[in-house]
DNA sequence: CGCAGGTTTGAGAGGAGTCAAGGGTTGTGG
DNA sequence: CCACAACCCTTGACTCCTCTCAAACCTGCG
């Protein structure tokens, strides 16, 4: 099975990629898994073979302090590749959960290490991928450390919204498979109080059945003090050209 | 000037260079710049042509709510370049503000460019940085996310003592030049409150004078849950070389 | 049908924020 | 050399946001 166009897109959307490199992606091989919801993808303290792609479902980054509460650092939507990072640093620090049944792509790292030795450009576009990615992190912090938990949730909503649906009218719906726990996890907040705080938010958005439904963009984004800016990456670069 | 031998062991550390490498890297040349505390080096929302690299006193990623909030993201301290990623997404979307007076060398975005074109491991070894980065951003989502006041400002300051000193016996000092103010944006905490917390820690660590005194590291590691290993990167890869 | 996991709601406790004011320290300028 | 301002630290009192504990309800699934 070969990579999605969406990841592609992704790519694109960031790094100017000529044809023999578009190729070159496009000729990569992996294996599809699924993964169960609630199942590991990738172990802490463990190395792996493989870099997953997502192809259909939900994939939570979940990091844990000693005595066991769960943070959720991360939310990797159809499209991401969640362990670009293990390219360079393999041995994973944090592990890699599915937060419903997934559809996973299974690279061989070795093949995604070759194109990056061979072209440049290839690894030029997933460094920045993950430049991305600590952006959005850098966002979280401030979520989480600034402000209050409807904020908070409102936010994390807003940004899911605006990765995963490209035309975002006034109402619109996505797929949101996650519990109100994991929203908590997300957030920093307990299960009980997210409970609460989606029922403040009801006139913005309502969730159930593993989906979001917007009632008013504008109102959940102002609830969140949501600014997009952090989400985009400007027009297509390019290192190696310029 | 040129670069200091602090950067370079730290991306040896990480990243196996090899002679003509290290040569070209020591042929960086750029300008010293004193940075005043509490100023901006780089502004949000500007485009800079220049990288920093700290060469003395403290630098802190500041992000902001809309109603003007302060969360800051990291801390850079002597011998981190704090804004490598403005390589690959030139708009920053995020402060970088000298916490007190500061040493940096700016160096032109274009030489280091360069350098990157020319030499692919040395934009490997920036590329692990930015991941060293992440890993960062990472656990501090975990200790604002799901650790109280007291452990959050313990953690915080294990992780840069942790960065800064080598050796690092029962009981050792450093410079960290921080109010209580800072320390509470970084954790998400209030003023007031960092300073009580303080003075439960003040059997394991005191504040004074820009600087840190810890009397039982041991004991404030175990108050802060603090387990180093996010921040090791393991032995010396090379991408380019496997 | 019954169980497991998720959602909801209530009540009480507590960690942390806010407001306010006093005390130190540092640096600048007269 | 002293005075003053600015900034930081410290402490108290009160408030409130959020957590915890607990129980009931719902829903999908075996």
């Amino acid at each position: 099975m070969q990579l999605t166009n969406q990841f592609l897109a992704k790519l694109s959307g960031h790094t100017r990629l000529n044809a023999a490199e578009l190729g070159a992606l496009l000729g990569l091989r992996g294996t599809i898994v699924t993964t169960r919801g609630g199942c590991d993808l990738v172990r802490r303290d463990t190395e792996s073979d493989y870099c997953c792609l997502v192809l259909e479902g939900l994939i939570a980054r979940v990091d844990q302090t000693d005595d066991g509460k769960r943070q959720i650092g991360a939310f990797y939507v159809p499209g991401d590749m969640p362990d670009i990072q293990a390219l360079l640093l393999p041995q994973a620090v944090t592990a890699l959960q599915a937060t419903i049944d997934s559809r996973i792509l299974r690279i061989p790292r070795s093949a995604l290490r070759d194109l990056v030795r061979s072209y440049p450009a290839i690894g030029e576009a997933l460094w920045r991928e993950t430049v991305g990615d600590a952006r959005i992190a850098s966002e979280w912090i401030l979520n989480i450390g600034q402000r209050q938990a409807r904020a908070r949730v409102a936010h994390l909503i807003c940004e899911i919204a605006h990765r995963v649906v490209e035309a975002r009218g006034q109402q619109f719906g996505f797929s949101l498979p996650v519990t109100q726990t994991q929203l908590g996890e997300a957030t920093g907040i307990s299960t009980v109080h997210v409970n609460r705080v989606l029922g403040t938010l009801a006139n913005s958005v309502r969730l159930s059945k593993n989906r979001a439904e917007i009632f008013d963009w504008a109102e959940l984004q102002e609830a969140g003090g949501f600014d997009a800016t952090y989400l985009a990456c400007g027009t297509p670069q390019r290192l190696a050209l310029e």
